[in-house]
DNA sequence: ATGGTTGGTAGCCAA
């Protein structure tokens, strides 16, 4: 059977219902995954979320910023939280599927990092460098019990020249330099990962999963970033069967700054 | 070189 999964940084889950109602409408996914969903546990919109056909929710949710879920058609077990660099700052949570053995999937969001990209002047890009070396580690190890695991999520790194508008001139920018992009590289080698969505979407093509709020057009500026990504265990390499960035949904009337993102896996 | 917008939540911080 087709397994759809879709992650998307909804920049703010109360604000974005229609966003969600116009995904299920067009993608139908069997999970989403969220980040920077912005609500704590108590003042998650479950109801209108199980209204949209997603029974099984596992939220970790804090005021103001951050917040990741996933919400499912399927039964969740398993649920974790994860707390990385010793803070209990929401930004990672995983639950398993019962399909082909159990499916662990997760849903990220790692660090923006600011605006500077120097660890000793920022902190908060310091904080990102911690956070993706500690990943990193976390990544290489493959737990037993687990044959597959599907990583989803906002990982604010764009790792190749054509993850981006402009290679050159985005090297020194928070999200592209070459000291992110090694850490996440490290990360993604060390856990055998393969990118679903360049699995599909080849190298050489341009692909983009976020436009800034500040283009007077994005559209036609189209100066984006893939910063959200989907990462499968290496027995699902086979199972890809389709893999797409909703870029409509950045022109929807009151957008997040990110789109959604699909993997669909034969299971 | 700077500022541009959105969101949460209370006069700024984070993205």
């Amino acid at each position: 059977m087709a397994l759809s999964i879709t992650t998307w940084n909804v920049n703010s889950l109360r604000k974005r219902r229609d966003g969600l109602e116009g995904l299920v409408r067009l993608v139908e996914p069997d999970v989403i995954c969220l980040q920077e969903t912005k609500v704590r546990d108590e003042e998650f919109p479950s109801e209108w979320v199980k209204a949209l056909g997603y029974p099984h929710i596992h939220a970790h949710g804090m005021p103001g910023y951050n917040g990741v879920a996933i919400l499912s058609r399927h039964p969740l077990a398993r649920l974790s939280v994860r707390s990385w660099l010793s803070k209990n700052d929401c930004r990672h949570i995983s639950a398993t599927i019962p399909l082909a053995g159990g499916i662990e999937i997760h849903s990220v969001y790692i660090p923006a990092g600011g605006d500077v990209p120097d660890p000793t002047k920022n902190p908060r890009f310091a904080h990102k460098l911690g956070f993706l070396e500690a990943f990193g580690k976390w990544s290489g190890v493959r737990r037993r019990g687990s044959p597959h695991v599907v990583l989803t999520g906002d990982l604010n790194v764009a790792p190749l020249p054509t993850d981006v508008w402009s290679h050159e001139k985005l090297l020194s920018v928070v999200s592209h330099t070459p000291r992110e992009v090694e850490l996440f590289d490290r990360a993604f080698k060390a856990g055998r990962w393969v990118d679903a969505v360049r699995h599909v979407v080849p190298a050489e093509e341009r692909l983009y999963t976020w436009w800034s709020y500040r283009a007077p057009d994005w559209a036609k500026a189209d100066k984006g970033r893939r910063l959200d990504h989907v990462w499968v265990t290496p027995a699902l390499k086979p199972q890809i069967k389709w893999a797409s960035a909703l870029r409509e949904a950045r022109g929807w009337k009151t957008p997040s700054d990110h789109v959604p993102v699909t993997v669909v896996l034969e299971v």
